[in-house]
DNA sequence: CTTTCTGCAAACTCTTTGCACTCGT
DNA sequence: ACGAGTGCAAAGAGTTTGCAGAAAG
């Protein structure tokens, strides 16, 4: 059962690596097809779930879109332009500064959260910016 | 163009009123059903989409399972249990106490937010409490 | 060699939609 | 009566899966 270092898994693994952009299956599909025009989306939904299953990637799925892929595992959360969909990475934790001992003491065991701003991007809002990540 | 008052568009609307629960469609319907044994599913998602766009509802997705509907409409943020998959609304706004003026400083406009934790629930680590809302 | 992985295509799940008919207004 | 709404069934979109052959170890 032990898990084989094929080339589709690697190639999936460097496209997450390299992306900025949260992409979709299809998109991470499009992207290692440039190096293996024949491999499946079958297959890089497979590797897309190993990496996830493994903690190497996190599956971001806002509201009810299609899934995004982040080879971003640290905490952080996501700013979502509502206009263009392009979904940001926000580095500081904005996580509940909720007193979860109060959820705790109710028999709540809160093991992780996620948090997502939804609203208009630079590119969207006019404010050009260059695109990437944003530190808060 | 003006929407009338079926009397599925009434059940839908009472069995969000009354559920506290996060039902999905399925079982929105199901429970429409006690009173309108042949009304469709087509139907069900046809007015909770009405009722959402009317802002009388909101649709749920937590991560990638199905869309459950809230008849709160008040902003509220959720707890989904990852043993039994309930959904419990969180009174308290625990909402980004992000400055987001610092977003906004770089060309983000911030509309809203979405916060959901996850973890278990008093019904499934054991530490039984009457469910429902909680507020913290 | 053995076992996992791949490509393909079909299956699945949830949701949306076209159509003829029904029922509010 | 007019036309929005309904039930039904079929279509869509995204994701998963069964299978025979390919390839990693």
């Amino acid at each position: 059962m032990r898990t084989r270092r094929t080339r589709q898994l690697a190639a999936v693994e460097a496209v997450l690596r390299d992306a900025r952009d949260h992409p979709t299956a299809a998109q991470v599909r499009e992207r290692v097809a440039r190096h293996l025009p024949r491999v499946s989306l079958g297959t890089v939904y497979r590797n897309l779930e190993k990496l996830v299953r493994a903690g190497a990637a996190v599956r971001v799925r806002v509201d009810g879109e299609v899934a995004r892929y982040d080879g971003r595992v640290d905490d952080h959360d996501h700013f979502v332009c509502e206009r263009c969909g392009a979904v940001t990475d926000l580095l500081a934790p904005h996580g509940p500064e909720v007193d979860v001992s109060i959820l705790r003491r109710r028999g709540y065991a809160v093991r992780t959260h996620r948090l997502a701003l939804f609203g208009a991007c630079p590119g969207c809002t006019g404010t050009a910016l260059p695109f990437g990540r944003v530190a808060l």
